[in-house]
DNA sequence: CTCGCGCCTGACAACGTTGTCCAGGCTCTA
DNA sequence: TAGAGCCTGGACAACGTTGTCAGGCGCGAG
């Protein structure tokens, strides 16, 4: 420690004390007050909608007139109140995003590209985490519409969103992003979790592997659905019955997924290769096979940061969250112009990335 | 391909159309036109305000006249419109956080941990990023003043934020994470940047190494200015002259950032270790020596994920974005119950984790 | 000189909700 | 049984903004 200043003994935080005193700042005359359009067109000394239109930048005020509003509403400190504006307007330019965890690195990429597009558009982007819960989920895109955003992207947790029937029909823009909707008819953009989980384990089976293992979430989620049933198209393609010792499901959190992997790596008859189901999944996977001597292929399904400089590399299907994001946006705003007024479901392309770890040939 | 669905030649997305046209949801008699408690008063024959009182759980309604309400909200999809409550009430139950880049990892954690609290205090999160642009980081801001937001968690851009003061004395509750604010008094909570690259620094010294290199972002950002002052206390202490040549700063993308490790490894006296300044910086650093044959010995500020897996496996001074993150959101949700009058400077302290890369002896 | 036209400005209502206040009907007690 | 008090319900204003509309003023043309 460089400074003698006060820590916190639990923490560990040092504690400065600024200077000033927050109540001081709070005795000023307007705290809580603030200065509204009228205050403005008093200090100026004009009317309320004079103000109004300075503000924003409607034609037909004076320059004179103008200036002297400018110099009291700089003086006044005033901001005009969007809350009132929506009322009045109708619009919120607001989208909201309910994802699943804006920690994993595939949703940070997948929100900041919408965020990118919403930009453009003028509107600003409201964030929820569902933590894959359907009534967090419900909760929070119900609270998003209780504020009048004027579109939704939503990653579906649940599987049935026709509580939103009546706020699509009140004209609120709607996609679905990486999963499809349920029971209820609109837009969705996400990978072919299918195709890529299919080629992956083709890929496996290309490089003379027979016993592959699948980690993967819980079926009722749709992509993980949709990757087991590309694995079992896989197999069948190639003719080899899945045992289900092979298989596991439902898993998410790192101890059960070492444990599952584990699990298919012992016995008589072990897997050779492991496809894994998700970013998460892989990594777990990964540290699992670290410790092991005999090597074991590898196909992680999402691609994941310094993958290529591991040992060996990770062989993964990679599906592109920023463009997943894009697209959706692009959209959304498409359905609030009035320009798409049928819903379509769009499936990006994935690709396998070869680097090492999905290579390896069998070790029996 | 195992469905046969047109494909766009150029993104090789695969369009559906979906059985629904919009167009016949659109039809429907009130869109665009939400009911109002207006219209749910009149069918459920009450009177405004006791559909207010029901919307808002307050007590004074039979429950016969609350099932009637009910009812109506129900059959009319009736949602209430957050917009006018908030003009009325005055508080938004909303906070915002303008930051770097969400696609970063430092960040998703981070504003994941500041959701976590807001929700605990039934707030919605509204996210900017400002691309490290001090004018959008200033857009962004007031953007989220205009929505009234009740409170703002800032990283900083830019260092003049003066223009904040109208907001504070206001009441919009402020906190500055990660990097204080510049020219006004506010909260804020950091990590020690200074005794992480410090210590981090020192750790190298001690295992022998005398020429060594850091790496470090712009210095008008706060914390890159702080951890290059740690490099320098620390080779200072040890009684080290620093030369020019192996200090790089201002760099951001990966292939300045490249030729600059690449410089201070050439030359007759390279350096035999190097300082990364940020998590960026360090998995680029990763990535040329990993294409070499001589060791260099690297310790990197901030933790990456896989970081123990690598060969070898990274040194890091590692800081908690999350907690980072909740201590900031809890400081602001203290500022708006009135608990916390004096702005604090906060300082978390960082943690050496060391793994391999940074325990290297010198190669020469 | 007067009329008309155009430009600037401001008064007013409305957006949908909540706080205040009052009226009417009910129950309970004296 | 009458009065007091409580409980339920509703009318009304206000929050801060914007759209509508009309008034006033200056200037040019007839």
């Amino acid at each position: 420690m460089d400074r003698r200043t006060p820590v916190d003994d639990r923490t560990g935080q040092r504690i400065v004390p600024e200077t000033t005193r927050r109540a001081d700042r709070l005795s000023g005359t307007r705290y809580g007050n603030r200065p509204t359009m009228k205050d403005v067109a008093a200090r100026a000394g004009v009317g309320l909608k004079t103000v109004s239109r300075v503000v924003n930048g409607e034609p037909g005020v004076t320059p004179d007139t103008e200036r002297r509003v400018q110099e009291a509403i700089e003086a006044l400190g005033f901001r005009r109140n969007d809350s009132a504006r929506v009322l009045r307007k109708g619009r919120t330019a607001s989208i909201g995003l309910v994802l699943e965890d804006l920690a994993d690195p595939f949703y940070g990429p997948l929100s900041r590209a919408v965020e990118e597009v919403a930009r453009a558009h003028g509107a600003l982007l409201i964030n929820g985490s569902s933590a894959e819960d359907p009534a967090r989920e419900q909760e929070l895109v119900l609270a998003l519409c209780a504020r009048r955003v004027d579109g939704l992207l939503v990653i579906p947790a649940g599987d049935d969103h026709r509580y939103l029937e009546p706020e699509i029909r009140a004209g609120v823009a709607t996609v679905f992003v990486d999963r499809p909707a349920g029971k209820i008819d609109a837009d969705v953009v996400l990978s072919d979790s299918f195709g890529g989980a299919r080629d992956g384990v083709a890929h496996l089976i290309a490089h003379g592997h027979r016993r592959i293992g699948f980690i993967g979430d819980m079926p009722r989620i749709h992509t993980a659905a949709e990757r087991l049933r590309g694995y079992r198209a896989a197999m069948g393609n190639a003719g080899i019955p899945v045992e289900d010792s092979w298989i596991s499901l439902g898993v998410t959190d790192p101890e059960r997924v070492r444990r599952a992997a584990v699990e298919m790596l012992a016995g008589p008859a072990p897997v050779t290769a492991i496809f894994a189901g998700n970013n998460r999944v892989t990594v777990t996977v990964i540290r699992v096979l670290a410790g092991r001597s005999r090597p074991v292929a590898l196909v992680g399904f999402d691609d994941i940061e310094l993958a290529d400089l591991l040992d060996p590399a990770v062989t993964v299907v990679a599906q592109d969250a920023a463009t997943l994001g894009r697209t959706a946006a692009e959209r959304l705003f498409g359905q609030l112009d009035g320009t798409l007024l049928t819903p379509e479901r769009i499936e990006l392309p994935t690709r396998l990335i070869t680097r090492g770890s999905g290579e390896l040939p069998p070790a029996d």
